[in-house]
DNA sequence: TATTTTATGAGACTCATTATCAGTATTATT
DNA sequence: AATAATACTGATAATGAGTCTCATAAAATA
């Protein structure tokens, strides 16, 4: 299996212990496309009775994004949300402030005049968050 | 004086009255250009022998950004930081990974594709982040 | 001035996340 | 395989930013 391949190689990069547990994160995760913070992420995995603690959620989650495997998507306040990054190309999000619905978008001419835009003053990209608040179609 | 007429105006349209802790916040905030979190302001105003707690900083920031006076910088993790409002176009951040330094852009054709992406989804913008994350020119 | 209303400050509280640490599992070594 | 070395886990304490509470203080109104 494809992610379960993408775990282990990440793991032995980090020289860290292949586990049930880190399994177990990765799979939960890789079983959808949502956008889900750690807390439901731990409480799907107990309500399908497996054991991970929150911490270790949290600490494999870290580890996930650290490869690229996770993305982590920090909306203003409340809890970090994370979703799966494989098999996904790049896009930002459009967040709606009444009902909290994510979607994604990806612009081109947005991207290209960034990375300008950081070049011209001789910096350096690391990496961007570039987040709509809207009002989607429905909460109008 | 124009910020202090800013500030009244703002307090009476949210029925709120008029007092020293507020103006001296708003003061604090009018007279640098940074952008600082809510401790920094706190203890700016404690240092210069002002007396308002922190509960009353938060509250009256609040005001503030709902009232456009203030605008709130939301960065991942960490405290968010404020800077005013007054006489300043719109714009979003470059924020040094290493330094911490805030420097400031705007462009036009971002500004132009992010409206039209929201339009064409049939979404209502109502407020955006985008936020370069870079090694600055003397952090590379 | 008396009364009503709102603001303030100190500290308790919340929420998401991180740190601690004893006990357990995994890996390496003999 | 047994043992030693190391890393992982889970329970829970601690943290940090921000919010809430409530008694007291200040402002507005009568």
């Amino acid at each position: 299996m494809r992610s379960l391949n993408l775990l282990k190689k990440a793991l032995k990069k980090e020289n860290l212990r292949y586990t049930k547990q880190r399994q177990f994160i990765w799979d939960e995760i890789c079983n959808t496309n949502d956008h889900r913070d750690a807390e439901e992420i731990y409480l799907t995995l107990r309500k399908n009775g497996i054991s991970a603690s929150r911490a270790t959620v949290y600490r494999t989650i870290d580890v996930l994004v650290k490869n690229n495997l996770v993305r982590k998507l920090e909306i203003g306040d409340g809890p970090a949300r994370y979703e799966n990054k494989i098999d996904t190309a790049h896009h930002d999000h459009l967040i709606c402030v009444k009902c909290g619905k994510i979607e994604e978008f990806m612009d081109e001419t947005i991207e290209i005049r960034q990375d300008q835009i950081v070049e011209e003053l001789g910096f350096k990209m690391i990496r961007h968050i570039h987040q709509l608040f809207v009002l989607c179609d429905k909460c109008q």
